[in-house]
DNA sequence: CATGAATGAGGTTTCATTCAT
DNA sequence: GATGAATGAAACCTCATTCAT
C-alpha cells in the first residue's frame, strides 16, 4: 500500500541511516521504523531482530571484503618475499586499490560495519583482519628470517603492522568520501607502509647502530 | 564508616571498573553504585550524571597527555626539520616513551578514555589528539616543501600519519599491558612510523618512477 | 501438492502437537502455521482464530465424552440406590472402564482439553463435569436420604466427590499412557471411591461415635 | 507521596487481585502498577520482575504449607501404621484441620498459589505436594505389605491418593470461603479417604470376590 | 551526606489478526 | 485456497535521573 514494492528496502535503508548516524547501539527500532513509515510488526516479518537487521545489511559485503582481504595476503604469499622489484611494489598498489574500490562501492556499509557496529556482533571485524594479516606476516618475516639471516620480528610488531594497514583503509573510509582521491592517496598510504616495513626488517627491528647509517635523513 | 572518606573514591573505583568492563554506553550507574555500596543518590550527590563521572574519572589524565602530546608536538617544530641525524631519532623515541611512561602510569584511565569512551564526550579523543599533530605536521611539511623543493604532502597524508602515531599508543596499551615490553615495542614502533616518513617524503608522496631506485629492497 | 487435501488436517495436528507441548495460551499461531508448513493466511481460511483451532479439535471428542459420562449418571439413576451387590460394583467399573477406553482412543485430544485447555473457552470443562455428577448425586443422596433414613449428604460434599471422580480420570490420562495399565487401575479407583462414599453414608458425613464402630481397621 | 507509608504493600496488593483475576499468565504488570497507582518503574524497584512479585506474595505462606504438610506426613509415620483405631481418626482430622485453618489464614495467597499459578515457577506447586505424600504413604504401604501380608499397593494408586487428597484441600479452598463451613467439610472428607483407603487395603486393590464380600453396601 | 522511593520515557520483542492479491 | 505483507496493541523490562527526607 503504502510506497509500493519497497517495504523491506525501506526498512533496510531507514537501518543504514539511523546505524550510520548514531551508531547501531544507540539506534533505535522504533525510529528506523517510523522513518521507514512502518509499524514495528513490520520489521519483525521480515528480521529476526535488531541484530538480524544489521546482518542483513552488512552480511554480503562482509563476505566480499574478507575474500578479497584473505586472497591478496594469499597471493603476496605466493609472491614470496625475498628480493623485491618496482612490480611488487605496483602489485601491491594494485591489490590495496581494489580493496579501496570495493569499499567505495560499498560506501555506507563498510563505514557502519567498520566504524558503527560496536555493541552488535560485528565489533571485532577490523581486529579479525588484522589477524588475517597477523597470520601472514608472521610466515613472512619467519621465511626472511631465515633466508636474509635478519632476526625474525617480534609478534607484537607483526600484529600491530597488520593492524596498521587495515586501519588505514577504515581511515580512508571515514575521512575521504571521494573515490578517486581515495585512490590517490591509497598509493603514498602504501608507499608509507612499505618503506616503514623495509626500515625495520633492515634494522632487525633495533634501533640503528650509528656506523650503519651515518648519511643525512629527514625526519618526521 | 567502615570506608569512612571513600564514598566519592569508591563510586570513582566502581565507575572505572564498569566502564572499562562494558563501555562507557552499557556502562550502568545501578551497577556501579551497587558494586561502591551506595544509592544513586549518593552518586548524585558527588557528579552531574553519568557524563561527569567519567569526567572527573579523565578528565585530569587527559589534560595531562594533551600537554605532553602538544609539548612534544611543539618541540618538534622548534627543532624544526631539515637534515636530522641519530640525535634526533633518539630524541623522537624518547618522547614517544614519555608518552608511553604517562599513559602506563594511568593504564586504566587511559585506557578506559581512549577505546571505551564510545557514546559520551571523550569519543573523539583519540581523533583530537590527531588533529593537534595534524596542525604541527602540515606546518612541517609546508617548511620542508620550501626549504628543500620537494612538494608539500597532501592534507590528507597528514593526517592520517597522525592519526597511525596516536594509534600505535592506543595498540600499544590495548594488547601490551607491561610497560616494559611496551617500552621496547614503542622503539621499533617509531623506526617504523620515521621510515615511513621518509620513504614519503623522498618520492615526494609520489610512487617512484623506475629510474630512481633501482635498487633491490625487501617489502612486506 | 505434496500433502493435496492435507492442509486443514496438518494445521489441526500441527496444532494438536503445540497445545500439547505448550498449553493453549502459550501455543503461538505462528509456529503452528510453520510446522504445518504453511502460513498464517491459511490458518484463518479455515479457522475463525485461536478459539476455534482449538474447538475443532476438540468439539467432537468433548460431545462424545459428555454423553458417554451423563448417559452413565443416568444409568446409574436408573439403577437407583438403597442394596448394592457386586453385580453393581461391577457396572460401576465397567461404565468407568467405557470412559477410559474413550479418553485413551482419543488420548491426545482428551489430555489436551482436560489439561493443556487454560486460557480457553475450555478452561472449565472438568468443573462442568463434576457439575454433572453432582446433579445426579445430589438427586441420589435426597432419594437414599427419604429411602433409609440416613440424613441428606451436604451439597458441598456431593460436589466434592464428583469432582473427584473427574479428576480420578484426568490424573490416569496424565500419568499412565499405556490403556491396558489404565483398566487394571481404574478398577481399583473405583473400589476406593466406593469404599469412600460407603463410608461417609455410613456415618451420614458425621465422625463416627465410637460405639458404632469399635473394630480395628488399618488406616492411611 | 500518593498513599504515604505503602507503595509497595499497594503494589503487592494491586498484584494480588491481579494474578487471582486473570491467573499468572494473563496477568498485566501494567494493569497492576496502573491500579497500584504507580508507575512501572516503581514496581522494577520492589521487585524483580513478574516472577519476583509472585515468590514476594506467595514464598512465606508456601514455606509454612509445606512444613505443615511434611510435619504431618512426618507424624503419621511415626505413628505408623497397624491396628488404628478412632483416636487416629481424629488425629487425621485434626492435623487436616490444622492444614485447612492455615490455608484460609492465607486464603487469597494459598488460592492464588494453588490454583492461578499457571505459567509461573510455582505451576507444580499441587504436584509436588503430591510426592511429598507419595514418599511417605509408599513406605506406609511397604510396612503395611509386610507387616499384614496384604499386597502392597501400586505405585500409582499411592500416588493418585497423594494427589487426591492434596486435591481436597484445593477443591474446599476454590468452592468454600467460609473457614467454619470448611472445618466441617474437612471431617468428612477425611472419613472418605480413610475410608477408600481402608476399602483399597481390604481387597489389597483387587477387586473383591464375591465369596469375601456378601452384605450389602450402598454405593455412589 | 546520603537514602530510598519514584518517575517517565524509552528499549526490544511477540502476538493474534487482517486483507489485498 | 492460500500467500505474504502489514497492523497495532500490548507485553516485559531498563535506564538515567530527581527529590523529599
Amino acid at each position: 500500500m503504502a510506497g509500493d514494492k519497497a517495504t523491506k528496502e525501506k526498512l533496510l535503508e531507514s537501518a543504514k541511516r539511523e546505524f550510520l548516524e548514531k551508531g547501531y547501539m544507540k539506534a533505535s527500532l522504533r525510529t528506523i521504523c517510523k522513518n521507514a513509515g512502518v509499524t514495528t510488526g513490520a520489521l519483525y516479518f521480515f528480521f529476526q531482530g535488531k541484530g538480524d537487521l544489521l546482518r542483513e545489511l552488512v552480511e554480503e559485503p562482509l563476505k566480499g571484503l574478507t575474500a578479497l582481504i584473505r586472497q591478496h595476503f594469499a597471493e603476496e604469499m605466493e609472491r614470496g618475499i625475498g628480493v623485491v622489484s618496482l612490480e611488487t611494489d605496483r602489485q601491491d598498489i594494485d591489490a590495496a586499490k581494489e580493496v579501496v574500490r570495493f569499499l567505495y562501492r560499498h560506501y555506507d556499509v563498510c563505514l557502519l560495519l567498520l566504524t558503527k557496529s560496536q555493541g552488535s556482533e560485528y565489533e571485532n571485524v577490523v581486529s579479525r583482519f588484522a589477524d588475517y594479516g597477523e597470520e601472514h606476516y608472521r610466515m613472512l618475516t619467519a621465511e626472511a628470517a631465515r633466508g636474509c639471516g635478519v632476526p625474525a620480528l617480534d609478534g607484537y610488531l607483526v600484529h600491530w603492522m597488520s593492524y596498521m594497514q587495515i586501519n588505514a583503509f577504515v581511515h580512508l573510509l571515514i575521512h575521504e568520501p571521494d573515490v578517486e582521491k581515495a585512490l590517490g592517496y591509497i598509493e603514498q598510504v602504501v608507499v608509507y607502509l612499505v618503506s616503514g616495513w623495509n626500515g625495520l626488517l633492515q634494522t632487525g627491528g633495533a634501533v640503528q647502530d650509528p656506523a650503519d647509517d651515518r648519511e643525512k635523513r629527514r625526519k618526521p
